[in-house]
DNA sequence: CTTAATTATATCGCACGCGATATAATTTGT
DNA sequence: ACAAATTATATCGCGTGCGATATAATTAAG
């Protein structure tokens, strides 16, 4: 009987684990980012922005795997905090030219630390991360390919 | 020069695919659970009561990795819905006693073509899927060790 | 050339997650 | 036995994520 609702034990999901570590991990990195000011999501904005900046707030949404309707508010944010500037495009001025302050692109070297900090909290070996690394990847491809976001 | 940053690069994390995909599971759950009138969270604990109800609050929190304050209004909304009932334990009047109503019993069966549709989803193989399992599961492990939750 | 479609961004409302804190019930230490 | 510590649950405030919708600027179509 109990046959017929395997595939709902929450023990069976790959989903599960999946949206637990991720919870896991932004709880981890807080300590490390509450003294940069930032959140996680704020924080992956800014590697965007130390990478690329300026950018267009759609570049920044397709980069992060994120909607307008959650990156508006988290720019504003980040303004509010003086890590970035906002201000129209003048060949097209539906485009947000986001850049970095002076205080934004400094911030880049207190941040220095982290990765190592968050790797060193997780104890998998290197093949593992790229296997994981690698898995991750192709599904957030074919996610991009299936949708049209 | 770049050197210096290459660890700070978005596409050298490890966190960022697994946020990623965590929000796009999300996602992709949200059609299919919208017909139960579940979020995907909430699919979560249905998922740990249908297999163990009557459960204690805490016993929720740990199957779920999640803390009390993200439980407690989540078991309201189940409970505002029918799904679930809440009793005081009168051994331990602490404890809260959380069983499942018929509707939210019967649910069950509504859900059981979800797994398999999600699982048709993503095109990854099983072996692929059994990796990502067990390495999911260590770093949650590693998690409930490191800390005491 | 002007109306319709498209594109980039913003707003609204809802549902999480969680750190910090509070409250009520039970257990422990002396 | 009774004050102090522990345990289980609840509340508050903030910051996401996102579906739905709105707005403003540009481009396309007839």
């Amino acid at each position: 009987m109990d046959k017929k609702y395997e595939a709902l034990r929450l023990k069976n999901q790959l989903c599960f684990p999946l949206y637990a570590v991720s919870n896991m991990i932004t709880r981890r990195y807080k300590p490390l980012l509450d003294k940069l000011s930032l959140t996680y999501t704020q924080y992956i904005v800014m590697m965007v922005l130390w990478e690329a900046a300026p950018v267009n707030e759609k570049f920044l949404c397709e980069a992060l795997c994120l909607k307008t309707n959650t990156v508006t508010p988290l720019l504003k944010k980040l303004e509010e905090k003086g890590y970035i500037v906002k201000t129209k495009d003048k060949e097209d001025e539906r485009n947000l030219v986001i850049d970095l302050t002076e205080r934004g692109a400094a911030l880049r070297d207190d941040a220095l630390c982290v990765p190592g900090t968050i790797a060193r909290e997780f104890h998998i070996t290197e093949e593992e991360a790229m296997f994981l690394y690698t898995i991750l990847y192709k599904m957030l491809e074919q996610d991009s390919s299936d949708n049209n976001n």
